[in-house]
DNA sequence: CACCAGGCCCTAT
DNA sequence: ATAGGGCATGGT
């Protein structure tokens, strides 16, 4: 198998994600901190927090809390100090922009990277997630899926973030929607595999694919 | 009981 | 440069 058709071969297996990062711009850049090292279903619980306590202008309401009270609304996500630290850095950026992506958006993509990864508490994952789903300018981001996906099935391994990334981006087009389907299968496929297996190391995507070729050939 | 989850920062070699 | 520890909750 090719490099070249990772995507349609997961896309083939777990089918289009639509909108796979669910809730409004807003929420995403604020669910991309909460999400660093942590269950989603405890994401959500902690944005569910967050929601009931602004109901309105998100981001700006956030911003105007103190971190004591917003580790209360998030603790369920855990890390809830550091993570409320996070935020309000995060928010601080943003407040430049008078808290309007539309803003942040005239901006390239490199010059909005750079800002977000200046950021305490923002790395290269966060950030490109925030770019990808929340701006919806096209970047790929690399996780701990991405990464073990390339080594297991076609033996590729760098030593950092950005040249995963480059190796992609050169590979597929530089499509936001592709990058947002290919990240989302990527995970949904860790998911889908890890999730009930007692370790994830057995969680290989070659035995779903090897599944695959063995339906397609009984066909 | 142990280990993991849609990371990141700081510190010690 | 790079490995290891800390951050913390809820699910399996």
């Amino acid at each position: 198998m090719k490099i070249d058709n990772l995507y349609s071969v997961l896309k083939s297996i777990h089918g289009p994600q639509g909108k796979w990062w669910p809730g409004t711009a807003e929420e995403i850049i604020i669910s991309a901190v909460l999400t660093q090292n942590t269950n989603w279903k405890n994401v959500e619980r902690a944005l569910e927090n967050i929601k009931n306590n602004c109901k309105n202008d998100l981001l700006r309401c956030l911003s105007e809390k103190s971190p004591d009270k917003i580790a209360l609304m998030i603790k369920p996500a855990g890390f809830f100090n550091i993570k409320a630290q996070r935020l309000k850095n995060l928010l601080t950026w943003i407040e430049f922009y008078n808290f309007e992506i539309e803003r942040i958006k005239t901006k390239t993509i490199d010059e909005i990277r750079s800002e977000l990864l200046n950021i305490k508490g923002i790395g290269k994952e966060t950030a490109d997630s925030i770019i990808l789903y929340a701006f919806e300018l096209p970047i790929f981001v690399i996780d701990a899926y991405t990464r073990r996906i390339l080594a297991r099935i076609f033996d590729i391994k760098f030593a950092k973030y950005d040249e995963y990334k480059n190796f992609l981006e050169s590979i597929y087009p530089k499509s936001t929607v592709l990058y947002q389907e290919f990240h989302g299968l990527i995970v949904e496929h860790a998911k889908a595999y890890c999730r009930t297996k007692p370790s994830c190391d057995l969680c290989l995507i070659e035995n779903c694919i090897y599944s695959t070729k063995r339906k397609e050939s009984e066909n």
